[in-house]
RNA sequence: GUCCCCAUCGUCUAGUGGUUAGGACACCGGCCUUUCAAGCCGGCGACACGGGUUCGAGUCCCGUUGGGGAUACCA
């Protein structure tokens, strides 16, 4: 193991953030691509949304798609002292200083400052008062360099900087004694030998003055990784009320992990011309070289295809095991593992894009109580279906095995014997009566799975309803 | 207001001065076919604009436009 470590440092709001988790993934791509060590840590400064339940909802999101850590969970709630160390060492080393100004005069001074056409940054009153801890109510500012650049060479975007004068000394301690984030932060990627600080541009903006505060920490700074914004369908930030962000959605509408992995990864990043990565290829492969600069949409369509061709490559025991829930979800109760359900979910495979379209596309098979499609009834129950679902039902009935070869023989016979009749002809009516809807695997496969029984019971009734309809008709 | 960032097909992207600008998803068409898929084959489709630099710019520089982010005693 070498000594490049990763963090991610989500707050526990309730969810894993669509974008949050891939700043996870690509902390922990980068750490294992490395040999490094991937260190979690929960930033948990804000109790008001903060709960030990939320952050196992994140933990639990990142378990689900298969990102394992190497460190912590750290809490940053923990490490109270430590960020009061560092602010009084600043004080003492005279880096920072008290201000006794209220939020109600900087509020005045700010809008006058941008109204001037200033940049509405802190104007300093309180920086030469030299203030001591018996001031009274106060903050605690950062003495942030007067002119100079806070310059970084970001992994993502390059050469980064802003003019020291545009930053202004920021709070780094409430007036209630605890930290701001910024300081913490810092604080903490220092303490925790952070190598390498990747996270969302969102933060690009706060690492100047994450710089200077460690330059007046005297810490060396790590490398710093902007990732460009994962932008909704609207082409704006995600955003909870208008698209879907919580993985635990994803998770509840059937994605696969596998899928929304590779969905996330390509979002910013590329490896040449290929498409499809597994999270184990995703350790080989990532570069921090190769993210890109420009905020990328997410978009559903190609999830959905990412999904099909994971489910399409799962073996057999563990598709069955993954949709076994999805399946009780449609059935509304236990399902048991035989072989016909088994040989339906084979077929079920190349139609499926997610578990839960998996579950749907095998309601026939799991519930007694058909839903009957209006538009497909109407189009193949009709009067002129009769008379093949009748002599269907009967060769059907004599059949001495109930096998793929026996079932399309006794449908050559019927065809036949109706005036050699094209197979769809047969098949849509048998289709619909047997499945409700109008489409379905092969319509010998699903004869097979279904079972003489069940099917025999099915064409009676699908008689019956067309049996209804020629009479309503006279 | 101020600061910062971004800009190749509808979308994700390849491309690091010389390419018929490539791939994937989506879309459209064909084949296959008992339906739906899957599969195979084909098609549509992009360098935001204007100036430079250069023998030569998608690639470098400047500007314009457009988009995004940040401007808290939130994280």
């Amino acid at each position: 193991m070498t000594d490049l470590r990763t963090r991610f440092a989500p707050s526990p709001t309730g969810f894993l953030h669509l974008g949050s988790a891939r700043t996870a993934l690509y902390n922990w791509a980068h750490a294992r691509r490395h040999g490094g060590c991937f260190v979690l840590r929960i930033e948990d400064t804000d109790l008001e949304r903060s709960t030990r339940e939320s952050e196992e909802t994140v933990l639990d999101g990142l378990r689900w798609l298969g990102l394992d850590w190497d460190e912590g969970p750290h809490r940053q709630t923990e490490r109270r002292e430590r960020h009061r160390e560092a602010i009084d060492g600043l004080l003492d080393a005279d880096r920072a200083y008290r201000c006794t100004c209220s939020r109600e005069e900087l509020e005045v001074r700010k809008e006058e400052d941008i109204a001037a056409g200033g940049p509405g940054t802190y104007d300093g009153r309180c920086r030469d008062l030299n203030l001591g801890p018996d001031c009274g109510a106060h903050t605690v500012r950062l003495r942030v360099p007067d002119e100079g650049l806070l310059g970084w060479d970001d992994a993502v975007f390059g050469p980064s900087g802003q003019d020291a004068r545009q930053i202004g000394d920021a709070i780094i301690q409430r007036g209630d004694g605890t930290p701001l984030y910024n300081l913490a932060v810092v604080v903490d990627d220092i303490d925790m030998a952070i190598s390498h600080v990747i996270r969302g541009a969102d933060h690009h903006p706060n690492t100047p003055l994450q710089i200077a505060i460690y330059r007046a920490l005297e810490a060396p700074l790590p490398i710093f990784a902007h990732l460009p914004l994962i932008v909704g369908e609207s082409g704006k930030k995600l955003s909870k009320r208008r698209d879907n962000v919580s993985i635990q959605d994803f998770r509840a509408d059937g994605h696969l992990p596998e899928a929304l992995v590779n969905w996330l990864v390509r979002l910013g990043w590329s490896h040449g011309d290929d498409e499809i990565f597994s999270l184990t290829e995703i350790g080989e492969l990532f570069s921090l070289e190769n993210v890109g600069r420009s905020p990328a949409r997410a978009e559903p369509p190609k999830l959905a295809w990412l999904g099909q061709h994971y489910i399409k490559a799962l073996p057999s025991d563990e598709l069955f095991t993954r949709v076994r829930p999805y399946l009780e979800g449609v059935k509304g109760a236990a399902v048991e593992d035989d072989k016909s359900l088994r040989a339906l979910l084979e077929l079920l495979r190349e139609r499926s894009r997610t578990l839960v379209e998996m579950a749907e596309l095998a309601r026939w098979n799991l519930c007694e109580d058909l839903e009957y499609d209006e538009k497909a009834v109407k189009k193949h129950l009709r009067p002129a279906a009769l008379p093949v679902l009748q002599a269907l039902q009967s060769a059907m009935e004599g059949l001495p095995e109930w096998a793929l070869v026996d079932l399309e023989k006794a449908f050559e016979a019927v065809a036949a014997e109706l005036g050699d009749l094209k197979l769809g002809k047969l098949a849509q009516p048998v289709r619909v009566a047997i499945t409700g809807g109008p489409n379905s695997p092969g319509i010998f496969e699903t004869l097979e799975i279904l079972g003489r029984e069940r099917t025999l019971a099915r064409i009676d009734k699908a008689i019956e309803i067309v049996e209804a309809r020629v009479e309503s008709a006279d």
